[in-house]
DNA sequence: TCCATAGCCATACACCGTATGGCTGACGCT
DNA sequence: AGCGTCAGCCATACGGTGTATGGCTATGGA
């Protein structure tokens, strides 16, 4: 039912995000217009509003799927120490992937407030196993994501000393300090 | 010289900055316009860039004078772990009252990377006092702060559950058990 | 065959930051 | 006293933004 100009195919919500996911790697948020998009698309800015409701949906759109298709390491069964440096790393390299959109999604904690998330239910689930009793565990959780929240920044936006290996190494050195502290806490 | 239309006395540096920061405190950093301030100072756009570069030096300035105005608690010779707490527990309060303003500097770190600034002199004092070698500072500043940015992240925007206090409390606790875990560390 | 409607687009509005260039009046100097 | 300099201010304009409104068009279902 009439497509566009110089397309063929009608434009997808999937088309839309990724591209415009590409645009926010590139420019950041404020890199990404809706006319930008529209043009990369080869179609009329207002064309995309009948995909998406505004430019703040579609933002919050790619950042929410983003947190659900997150890949995290699953549960091996390895002790609880190893298993949350191990999903720290991964919550790290993912948010490496794309510093705009974790960015803002760091802005607006809201997105992924979701306590369904994969993120929190590996976390959850990591608690439980190291002993963290049920109603700690959401302000530990807090406090991890804090952390992991607050280097990821840091190292994004490059004011983190040392190449990318020695960063890591730093992370996961500080996992295990605050994993240390959390078992001392617990007992 | 050629005094405002509608106004006794020239416009100040100070005047500017101070006016900025009440609209970034009240619509973040993008319901800050170069029009809107102008109005509230009853003056034409396009003068106060006699007194500033740009929209983005003046948030520039202002937050990093805001950050060499920052009030800290001194040395008071108690315990590093003290110490430590206190200092940290001063940077979340100096951050609460200007949410928008901090929320920029995060996403801007490169604002606060001079290590003459207060906030790190008094850290790197307080980690020489807790035994931390010369070549550990620097990471370990790093990671204490990106502790407390993502601590002050979430708290700013409201997804810390409990009221206030509770949330500080919980910010204490985290402190404690990060210091307890660099203790643990210097070992 | 007809029509509802999905998909697209043209135009327009209100806002933004700011480049450019001109006015005005207070000051220093002779 | 006369004059020039220039700080301070402003009017206009340009190119960008998000998006409201309303109209076109071709396709699927009845």
């Amino acid at each position: 039912m009439a497509v566009s100009a110089r397309r063929g195919a009608p434009l997808t919500l999937e088309e839309i995000s990724t591209t415009a996911l590409r645009l926010m790697d590139e420019g950041g948020v404020e890199g990404l217009s809706m006319r930008k998009l529209a043009a990369e698309l080869d179609v009329n800015p207002m064309s995309l509003y009948h995909h998406v409701e505004s430019k703040d949906a579609l933002v919050r759109l790619i950042c929410s799927t983003a947190a659900q298709r997150m890949d995290l390491p699953p549960d091996d069964g390895s002790p609880w120490q190893d298993q949350l440096r191990a999903l720290a790393l991964g919550y790290y390299r993912n948010a490496l992937a794309h510093p705009a959109m974790w960015s803002h999604l760091h802005n607006h904690p809201e997105i992924i407030a979701d306590r369904n998330l994969v993120i929190w239910q590996a976390l959850y689930r990591i608690l439980r196993l190291a002993g963290v009793p049920e109603p700690e565990q959401r302000r530990t959780s807090d406090v991890l994501h804090a952390f992991v929240m607050g280097y990821v920044i840091a190292g994004t936006k490059g004011h983190l000393p040392g190449d990318p290996e020695e960063i890591e190494r730093g992370f996961d050195t500080a996992i295990r300090l605050i994993t240390g502290g959390l078992a001392g806490w617990s007992r």
